[in-house]
DNA sequence: ATCGTAGGCGCC
DNA sequence: AAAGGGCGCCTACGAT
């Protein structure tokens, strides 16, 4: 049907309806390339993808999404909103945006769907059968579902994607670095891949542990409304009772709690935990409020409202499985991020995070792995070569003449922005051992400072906005510059940290899958795979393979000198996520 | 009544 | 002198 080798850019789009009879009315897939499109079924596509293995060009994850639920799982992909974010930033980005910046169109009045009404009525044919609009820009209408009102529109539509994915890469290819930066833009496309993966997949949970762990933290589940409004008095009672007598204070209005610290001898600036935790012995209250706050959480964010709304069934097995939403590459850095809790679920939760009968986990995360990637970006000889050590921050004591724990807050602090403290002091010693590596640091929060976007390692664009100055006092200003100084400086390590990572998740991807295996959370320098117990054993040896692949991909050329940073992993096979040592 | 912000806390 | 970054999600509260 298509001329295409293994790897070549083709792009595809399903509509609503998934995809019909071939060309037939409903038909709403398509692929295209520079010379061809067709109508295509969704099997036509699984069958394109195990003959050619093309690179799928989509606009986004839902595209993705209705592979996967279909179950097609592509090994390629360009994902022009990943790509998009990858190049100009910020967060997630419509066909009209995306299309608009790569053609040098402002982006300030992008055309809008104006909504029907009596003056303005849509008329379908309008449209059209070209995307483009006369000006240049993609019609509003076509992005906003027109496109899969015919299959010729859908072709075109996919013929557009493809359009933009050669723009793209030739934006790429002009920068600094083409081939590291399309390298980062198949990871990041891949990365999505792995997103609409994890949000169909879901993560193992028994729903009976969920039940029994969330009860010893707020009791039983309420049978009505005004059974839970009983229950929720009866746990504030617990504090309220060592308040002074006739008082009424809300424990869930801080400015309440902090009136009701100060009526029994507490004067504090807010009420956070940490600040009250040396305060635990001045008054029983205390102790029972913040007792009250780590079962407040649980009841409100971790409770039965949360499993009812975000725990589903596996479709064979019948199994739990927590499911949420997933973002390849969200925030300043361009870190993954999850919804459903399923990033801050609370440590005593995840007892409830069981593999199925049969099945394990592989757990496996990253070792130290802010300043190894520091130094693998930085081209810091010196710290590359404490790199080479399984702890990192001993070499870097020894070096700096201080004890362990000194040189970790100094490092984690010239990571982060910290300079006060015991990190002050070796910050001075670090600068004169690791020079390059700081020097790194201090540039990108300079540049940061003044305002200027800054590029991590793999080419991600860090947009530092602009202050706004009138409104803001001199001290203010200092204070805002110094803050996104920390910002840039963080955003350098963790950004090109969250594009290791991803790298390393995507190869533990392909590579795991043949075994039956499956990445069911990414938590920033964590994998957890689940696997049929006979194959745990190979699982995990592909998945500290793949770090080493990842490694040697990610970063090919050291400095002249160095030897190459090294990347480990702590790795173990349980069945439960509790069981993790650390 | 709806919205955005702030305080707070979970995880990395 | 002092300064930690990121995210999601909950509640209260003030502004609109």
């Amino acid at each position: 049907m298509f001329d295409v080798s293994k790897g070549d850019l083709v792009g595809l789009v399903i509509g609503p309806g998934g995809a019909g009879g071939a060309g037939g009315a409903g038909a709403t897939a398509a692929v295209a390339t520079g010379t061809a499109t067709a109508s295509v079924t969704l099997d036509e596509v699984a069958t394109m993808e195990a003959e050619h293995g093309p690179r799928w060009v989509v606009w986004s994850q839902a595209t993705t999404g209705a592979l996967v639920a279909a179950g097609i799982r592509v090994a390629r992909a360009w994902d022009l909103v990943a790509v998009h974010r990858l190049l100009y930033g910020g967060w997630s980005s419509d066909p009209g945006r995306i299309w608009a910046r790569l053609n040098g169109l402002s982006t300030a009045n992008l055309p809008q769907v104006r909504p029907p009404d009596l003056f303005n009525q849509v008329d379908p044919a309008a449209a059209g059968n070209d995307p483009i609009d006369d000006d240049g820009y993609v019609r509003a209408e076509w992005a906003a579902g027109a496109w899969a009102e015919s299959p010729e529109r859908a072709a075109a539509w996919a013929r557009l994607a493809w359009r933009t994915a050669q723009l793209q890469q030739g934006w790429l290819d002009a920068s600094s670095d083409p081939a590291r930066m399309t390298a980062t833009a198949r990871s990041e496309s891949a990365a999505e891949l792995l997103c609409a993966e994890l949000a169909h997949d879901g993560l193992p949970l028994d729903r009976e542990r969920a039940e029994a762990i969330i009860e010893s933290f707020v009791g039983r589940r309420p049978r009505s409304d005004a059974d839970a409004a009983v229950l929720r008095a009866e746990r504030d009672e617990l504090v309220l009772r060592h308040a002074p007598p006739d008082s009424r204070f809300d424990l869930r209005s801080p400015g309440q709690v902090k009136s009701l610290l100060r009526r029994i001898g507490i004067e504090v600036t807010d009420t956070r935990a940490w600040r009250l935790e040396s305060l635990r012995d001045e008054h029983p209250l205390v102790e029972a409020l913040l007792a009250w706050r780590k079962a407040e959480r649980v009841a409100t964010t971790y409770g039965y409202a949360w499993l009812d709304e975000y725990v589903g069934d596996d479709p064979d097995t019948g199994a739990g499985r927590l499911r949420g939403e997933w973002s390849g590459s969200d925030g300043a850095a361009g870190r993954m991020t999850a919804s459903a809790g399923l990033h801050n679920l609370p440590g005593d939760m995840r007892g409830a995070v069981v593999a199925d009968d049969g099945w394990v986990f592989v757990r496996a995360d990253l070792g130290q792995i802010e300043p190894r990637v520091l130094a693998a970006v930085s081209g810091d000889v010196a710290l590359a070569r404490a790199s080479a050590d399984d702890d990192m921050y001993t070499p870097v004591a020894r070096q700096l003449g201080v004890d362990r724990a000194t040189a970790k807050v100094a490092v984690l602090g010239a990571m982060y922005g910290q300079t006060t403290g015991h990190g002050a002091q070796a910050l001075r010693g670090l600068q004169q051992n690791y020079p390059v590596a700081i020097e790194y640091l201090e540039a990108a929060s300079r540049t940061a400072q003044v305002g200027t976007d800054l590029r991590t390692y793999g080419g991600r664009l860090v947009r530092m906005g602009t202050a706004n100055a009138n409104d803001v006092s001199e001290r203010d200003l200092r204070s805002h510059a110094a803050a996104r100084g920390r910002y840039g400086r963080n955003a350098m390590v963790q950004g090109a940290a969250a594009e290791f990572f991803k790298l390393w998740a995507v190869t533990v991807r392909a590579r795991v899958a043949p075994l039956g295996a499956r990445i069911v959370l990414c938590l920033h320098d964590e994998l957890l795979v689940h696997t049929p117990l006979e194959s745990a054993e190979a699982t995990a040896r592909l998945v500290d393979e793949c770090l080493q692949e990842a490694a040697h991909r990610w970063a090919p050329r050291p400095v002249a000198g160095a030897p190459p940073v090294r990347f480990l992993t702590d790795l173990s096979v349980i069945g439960c996520w509790a069981d993790a040592k650390d």
